[in-house]
DNA sequence: TTTTTGCATATTGTTTACAATCTACAAACA
DNA sequence: TGTTTGTAGATTGTAAACAATATGCAAAAA
């Protein structure tokens, strides 16, 4: 078969048969700009701005940012616009509260059903972590640890339960995306835990994992309020 | 102040000042319609007959179908069209994995913050259960028990768990909507766990209520599964 | 008869135009 | 000087027109 008539790969002679609408094009470039902060909280988006920057009219652009409302990304006043939602350090309390029992879960079922070759993918994200923690890249480790968390939801097996998870943390990064010079500091001893949860993992210790996943959010939440509040010694 | 000229009600000369828009009426109307299984799952929604028969254009009811997406309760495809989402038995199961999860911090924060109030209109649903359980109607048992986790889960004080809380249960609403009917012998015995929840909370005592929810929804699902698959025997 | 092809129709995707509302600033008034 | 009111411009809300795609059915081919 290795002789048959291959076609050639023509290259898209009529169009690419565009897989996704314009209105999935927006939301993801918009959804990918907030989550970075190349976008700010508190923006304010202008649909006429969008769409032409976008290169697309204001129809999908509006149904975009409906979309991004009810994941929370936007916040929509009528006649008023859509802006980039703001946490305020209450609301992120609350995001960790939730976020730990998630967690929690997540480190429950992992323990149980991940497998031999996400666990060595864990083990390489905290090596990088390490190399990375001594040249102060701040950034680096940001980038590591929401890869490390998101694999540990993957490998929980429960596509309700990574959904749920990553719209928790997309809202939160709303949050930490303005604070991550200040976690610096931490990143060893987070570091260290992380290498906590594994190794419980890896035991098939659910009732340690779940336990240890849910007291690194919550211990995450402490330190980060500690840093955002240093007066209060 | 009794005697001020008083501005006469006047009957909206010009329009009752539109709160919502086109979209979040549509939205809410959907919603509705497809949690109360006025809309079955499964069903296909035309643009122009919803767009009609709500006296709007397509433009809104568009934009509520993106939000009725990102909220899990419809499916989108492209270029064919949104459909009414239907949850497998499996993805159920998930679902009640992750509320479980949820139920338990709902739990552990209400038996901290729950008012007096509160406690008394728990004990005033249960009641209402007892009394409907015995003319078999599961509907008004069904209602009820949704009245039942919402309150609780505003008693946990916290509006991030009580939306992610919302989103999973309207999900899973598709799910359970189908098989209330199977529920019924059960009714007792779930209204017992009611009972001795309320009591854990009303105790302050957060470990067993939050021990209580989560086996109380793991029950559930447990119940649900066997009444669907009989034949297990 | 069964399959395939082509066309008419229906439905969705997108754009454009228009209406309603808000915002900012300036003029009029106290 | 400070407040109010009115108007112009900008922005959002909605509707309607147009384009692209899918669907169903009938006719043609095997």
């Amino acid at each position: 078969m290795h002789n048959a008539l291959k076609k050639k790969p023509v290259a898209h002679a009529i169009e690419p048969l565009r897989q996704h609408s314009l209105v999935t094009l927006a939301q993801n470039e918009l959804e990918r700009r907030i989550i970075s902060d190349e976008i700010p909280a508190g923006t304010k988006l202008n649909e006429a701005d969008i769409a032409a920057a976008l290169g697309v009219s204001r129809g999908p652009v509006r149904e975009a940012f409906r979309a991004l409302g009810q994941a929370g990304l936007v916040r929509v006043e009528k006649n008023r616009g859509v802006f980039v939602r703001e946490v305020s350090l209450t609301e992120a309390s609350e995001f960790y509260e939730v976020r730990a029992a998630l967690e929690g879960l997540i480190g429950k079922l992992a323990a149980q059903r991940i497998q031999a070759a996400e666990i060595a993918q864990l083990r390489s994200i905290i090596k990088k972590m390490h190399a990375g923690s001594r040249s102060r890249k701040a950034d680096a480790y940001f980038a590591l640890n929401v890869e490390f968390h998101d694999l540990l939801a993957r490998a929980a097996r429960n596509e309700v339960l990574l959904a749920s998870y990553r719209n928790v943390v997309n809202q939160l990064d709303l949050y930490r995306r303005a604070t991550i010079s200040h976690s610096a500091s931490n990143i060893p001893l987070s570091t260290k835990e992380h290498e906590a949860i594994v190794d419980a993992i890896e035991a098939g210790d659910h009732a340690l994992a779940e336990k240890r996943l849910t007291a690194h959010v919550l211990a995450s939440r402490t330190r980060l309020q500690e840093a955002l509040a240093p007066a209060k010694k």
